[in-house]
DNA sequence: ACATTGACCTGAGAGC
DNA sequence: TGCTCTCAGGTCAATG
């Protein structure tokens, strides 16, 4: 669940709470949810240490050590970040928690553990080895280079927005609310978009994306005329009333109006 | 080369 | 009440 604008908040969090403190420990609970770097090493590498800056791309966050080296997290889909005072009780299923000298402490909690925790050297090695796209949200990407990315595409415009290669941060959710705003069905072919939808696309993938890190991602602060507040079993359009329909897209369960949202 | 599907993972909620 | 079943969705390997 986590995607572009979850990540973002939690890049904010982190940096309100959790840099320039000296970290006294590091305590892995569940080492599964660690990528390529053992507890051990990770213990070794944090400890004495600090947090120093953030970076986010899609739905990765990077957290740039005090030396040339950064701490990857990624959230899988039940991930989050908690900091705490030390007298009270961890999540259950904080899978990490750093602790800082200040008796506080930052739990990296996912209790499905898609999610994975990596040490790594380099933020765009990263990136080009994942293999991921340009980000959501990255400035530079404006509706020229959208256009040119979705070229001679052939599956549906709802698994092209979730494609992290094409362009990462958008996940399940997003991507209904952005094809509800921009009025096209999520099992429209890519090519099937002319330059005026795809356009009106671009812009409310921007859109959607900024609001929702606008309104916290807190269903009581979005729009009237977002989907998200509504994106529900016996969910209404927030457009014209009628009930929400599912249908399964790639894989993943589309919610829409199809009354607002036509296939043409 | 690209698109789609199933497996991974576990908790919540439905149904009996 | 308690059991079983299904579903949720980010990613990746396997398949088309």
């Amino acid at each position: 669940m986590p995607e572009l604008p979850d990540v973002e908040l939690y890049k904010q969090y982190l940096d309100a709470t959790s840099l320039h403190k000296k970290i006294e420990d590091v305590e892995v609970t569940t080492a599964k949810i660690l990528g390529h770097v053992s507890s051990r090493r990770l213990q070794m590498r944090l400890k004495g240490h600090r947090f120093q800056s953030t970076k986010r791309h899609g739905k990765h966050l990077f957290v740039a050590l005090d030396r040339p080296e950064w701490l990857m997290l990624h959230f899988g889909m039940t991930g989050r970040l908690q900091y705490f005072k030390r007298r009270q009780k961890a999540d259950p299923h904080a899978r990490m928690i750093v602790h800082f000298v200040n008796d506080y402490r930052l739990a990296y909690i996912s209790a499905r553990m898609l999610g994975r925790i990596e040490l790594i050297r380099d933020v765009k090695e990263f990136v080009s080895k994942k293999k991921l796209g340009i980000d959501a949200l990255d400035v530079s990407l404006d509706f020229e280079a959208f256009q040119q990315l979705l070229k001679n595409r052939r599956g549906t415009i709802k698994s092209a927005l979730m494609n992290q290669a094409i362009v990462a941060g958008i996940g399940n959710v997003y991507s209904d609310g952005i094809l509800f705003r921009a009025q096209i069905h999520p099992d429209t072919p890519v090519a099937r978009l002319g330059r005026e939808k795809l356009n009106l696309l671009f812009r409310e993938m921007k859109r959607v994306l900024r609001t929702a890190i606008r309104c916290r991602v807190d269903a009581d602060r979005f729009p009237r005329s977002y989907l998200l507040p509504h994106r529900d079993r016996d969910g209404q359009c927030p457009r014209c009333g009628r009930r929400l329909a599912t249908k399964k897209v790639s894989g993943r369960t589309a919610y829409y109006c199809t009354n607002c949202q036509q296939k043409n």
